[in-house]
Order: C-alpha cells, then structure tokens, then sequence
RNA sequence: AAGCUCUUCGUCUAGUGGUUAGGACGUUACCUUUUCAAUGUAAAAACACGGGUUCAAUUCCCGUAGAGCUUACCA
C-alpha cells in the first residue's frame, strides 16, 4: 500500500515555525517511503478562515519546496461529502440528534467540574426515541462506545490507552449546519486515503475518539505519529516574540530556506552526530519513528550557526540575487557598487544572515554612515597621513584594477616607507569602510572600486588635516 | 479538578543495567591573521528529586516535584 500522509493546517493564521516542522515531517516520511504526501486546507472554522491565510500558507511551503503530490484540498468543498457520511451514521443508528443550548452544556460542565470529575456530555438525548424536530440548537452527535479500551499505537510516543468511559459523545455537525473537526478529519484521512497520520501532540486527546469515528464507519485505522511542540527559548509556549511568525519573516531576515528546513529538522530528531543535512540526506535518514517524545525549545543562534554554513557552502552565483535583493530592501542599487557575487565571497564568512551581510557591505554601494568612533580616534592618525597618501598616488596610477593589483600596491607602499602592514591596511580600512573590521584589505579597497576608493582616501586625508 | 504526556550540559541531542555519559550551538581560552570573521585546538558545562529492584542504575519499577496538552457547536 503506498504511503501516504498529509499536512492539515487551519487556515486562521500563517504558517509558522511548528506547523513548517510538522509539514517537513509529514513531507519526509512519505519521501523517504516513497509515498505521496497531500496539503489539505481545514477550513470548516469559517468565522476564523481567511483567504489571506490560506495564501500565506501556501507560500510559505513554496518557500521552504515541501512539494505536495495532491491539494490543496478544501474542506469547504467537501460538506456535501461530510453530510452524507452522517446521515448514513444516523441511518445506522451511529449518531444522534440533541438539542441542549450552549448555556446548558456550560452549566453541565461546570457542575460536573464543581465535583470533582472530568466534564463531558451527558448522553441526555442517547437514547431517547424522540422524533427528529427543528431546532435551533439541533446537533448530532456520535455514540461512542460506553465502555472497553481505545488503544493505539503512536509512533513518537508508544502505546497510549484510553478507556471509553473517559470519553463523551462528541459533535459530529453543528447547529449551523457544519461539520465538526473531529468529523471531518476523519472523513477526509479515510477518502484521502491517509495512511500515517502525523500532527501536533495537540491532537492526542483527540485520538481515540477518532479511532472509535473510524470504527463506526468501517475504515481502517491509520497509523499516528503526534510531534512535540516547539517552545520559545523561554520554554514558554511559541509566541510572536519567538518563532510564531510566519516563516516567511525569515525569509525577510535573510534565512535561505534550506537552513531553516534542517534547523527544524534537527529540532525533536538526530541522527548519529550529523548537525548539516542536505534535503536528500534527510529524506534518506529519516523516520517519524525516531522522533522524540520532549518538547524542543527553539535557538536562534543555532539557526544563524546554521544558516551560515548554507551561506558557506552555496554557490555564490544563486546567492547573489539574493543579495541584491536585500540590498534593495535597505535602499541600497546594486549597480552602484561591486558585482553581488563578489561580495558574497567576501562577505560569507562574516555574517549569518543575508540581511546581515547587505548591512556590513553598504559601504560598498553607498555614501559612508560616517567612521567608527573608536577606530576613527585609534587609526586616523597622523601617523597615516603619509601612507594613506602614497597608497591614494600608487592606486591612482595603477593600469589594472583587481585584487592581485591593490594587493601589489599595498605591499610596495609598505616597502617603500619600511612600515608593517597594518599600519597602512588600518588606517585604509577606516577610510574605505568606516571601520576597523572588514574582509581581507587587497579585497576591501578592490571592491570599492577605484573611483570610490580614492574617494574615500581624500575624505580620510582631509579629516586628517 | 480530571484524563493524557514529558523531564540527560544554558540550548538541540546521543547513549547504555557496569561508559572518562558522546556530538553540536552558545560561552571561555589558545592558534592563525594587517582588522573582523571563518577554520583548527582546548576548557568549563548534564542524567529533576525520593524510594525501590539489582552485585551494579542515567538506563527497569513506584512515587514526588515541575512542565505541557485536552476537557469547545476552534482546529
């Protein structure tokens, strides 16, 4: 039988950290067993529901290439479906028709609480032969059993155990006229063919009521898989604060996609002691059986750690329009200064992040913020006067202009005046770039560019004196 | 309140009835370097607590504490 699993977000916000994770999870089980894996929007909460959402769902897993066999499907589109799966519950004698208001359900509960016992419906209108009669409070509920075990197999947590005496008769259709939740998953895993189910552990208290859903109809039981949360670095629930953003703000904050994949990846599994995962060693190494059973607390610092070595190891052609692109985003053109390719190389090793990077390179294609307080005082000395002017002279007159060329002048430049390197690579790191850090100082005035950099040298000069 | 679940360095995790409890991020040193990084090397850093079972428990069992989830006509 081929495998299939699904990935079922609620259309009512973004997606964000944890539903990207259980996506993955979901995506990389049915890949690694060459199964198929399906994206089904549940939309049945239509006061919740937005179109707005739906797309940003949907972007999101663009984003981050969780390519899905079949869907998006919409629950929305299916009523007619759930509707005659209830009726034959009903015809069946499966389920039932009650009509308690919401006031009356909320005071059954509270009293029931007041007791000391676990609040639940109380079966009124089980078994009562009433004629079916308009209402506006008319629900149907499922019979579930009233006694005997609900036992299942999870395959992150083991063996869980339910008895059915724990359990109520839940609300398949509403009295609105919608089906439930619970109701319709279990609609759609059994026509959709689901074969491992795998979602938040939000959803375990869910579990075996479905179970008894998927017995009463007939269908055969999938396998669960119920993933553990993902908290804030707090180890309180994800919040804005944290991760709870869409996962395209990390697209906005210059994560590549790919890293963010095998952050979360590594988040509640491992394998062996390998931290860098390409997509096809994941879906080589991966089973939901491995996954773990605690809850994961989210790290940035790892994901930055992370993010980097993809910065690292990718070609920097597909990182350069990625480059230029943040660029723009700070107001920077990108043909105002060196070839983005260029700078990725330069620049790889000293930022985590793509925004990162276009910060530290705006010296590059735009005007100077203005100097460093610190190394303007400590190397924007007299003492480099003489230096920066040879240096500015030498550039001038250079035929070429690359790398190997600058390198060339500011070795003879040091040569001439027998001074060590540093005390004209400082002072020129200053004048180009405003401070004391930067990349190799051949590449730093190279980058500039001549115009620029000769440029920057007078300004620097002119401060002097 | 009840039901279900969880607990190894600060964080992500490996691991086993007998290990110097391993790796990674982060931290701190050192090396390298014209700066900053990156790389490399090293260091500090953990089995929640209390009882059992056992020759031996981080590992098995039972409690306690703490945490989470659910108890919706939300998903």
């Amino acid at each position: 039988m081929t495998v299939r699993t699904r990935f079922a977000p609620s259309p009512t916000g973004y997606l964000h950290i944890g539903g990207a994770r259980t996506a993955l999870y979901c995506w990389l089980e049915a890949r690694h067993r060459g199964g198929e894996f399906i994206l089904r929007v549940e939309d049945t909460d239509r006061e919740r529901s937005t179109p707005e959402a739906v797309q940003a769902i949907l972007d999101g897993m663009a984003w981050l290439g969780l390519e899905y066999e079949e869907g998006p499907y919409y629950q929305t589109r299916r009523f007619d479906r759930y509707r005659e799966v209830v009726d034959q519950l009903l015809a069946a004698g499966k389920a039932y028709y009650a009509y308690e208001t919401r006031e009356e359900l909320d005071a059954m509960r509270a009293e029931q609480m007041a007791q000391g016992l676990k609040p639940r419906y109380n079966g009124y209108y089980r078994d009562r032969d009433e004629p079916v009669r308009d209402d506006p409070n008319r629900v149907i509920r499922f019979k579930n059993p009233k006694s005997g075990p609900v036992v299942f197999d999870d395959r992150v947590k083991g063996r869980i155990e339910w008895r059915n005496e724990e359990l109520d008769d839940l609300i398949l259709w509403r009295s609105d006229g919608h089906p439930t939740y619970n109701f319709a998953v279990v609609v759609d895993d059994i026509d959709m063919r689901i074969t491992d189910v795998i979602r938040g552990d939000d959803h375990v208290n869910n579990t075996p009521r479905q179970i008894n859903l998927y017995e009463a109809l007939g269908a055969r039981v999938p396998q669960f898989a119920h993933l553990p949360m993902i908290l804030g670095p707090d180890g309180q629930k994800l919040s804005k604060r944290h991760g709870a953003v869409s996962v395209l703000v990390y697209q906005d904050e210059g994560f590549l996609p790919d890293a963010l994949l095998n952050y979360l990846v590594r988040l509640g599994w491992s394998h062996g002691d390998q931290e860098i995962f390409s997509r096809a060693q994941m879906i080589d190494a991966f089973s939901v059986d491995d996954v773990n059973v605690a809850a994961a607390r989210f790290d940035l610092d790892k994901l930055r750690w992370l993010n980097q070595q993809y910065m690292i190891a990718a070609e920097p052609g597909t990182l350069a329009p990625l480059l230029a692109d943040h660029l723009r985003r700070i107001g920077l053109n990108p043909a105002d200064g060196p070839a983005p390719e260029e700078v990725v190389v330069a620049m790889r090793e000293r930022a985590q992040t793509l925004v990162e990077m276009a910060e530290k390179s705006r010296h590059w294609y735009g005007p100077l913020a203005g100097y460093d307080e610190a190394s303007q005082r400590k190397h924007l000395t007299e003492a480099a006067r003489e230096p920066l002017a040879l240096v500015r002279d030498k550039l001038a007159q250079v035929s070429a202009w690359d790398v190997a060329t600058v390198n060339q002048v500011l070795s003879d430049s040091a040569q001439d005046l027998s001074i060590g390197m540093g005390k004209i690579a400082q002072p020129l790191r200053v004048a180009i770039t405003g401070s004391a850090a930067s990349p190799s100082i051949d590449v730093t005035v190279y980058l500039a560019g001549r115009q620029r950099a000769l440029e920057r040298i007078d300004a620097a000069l002119e401060r002097l004196g």
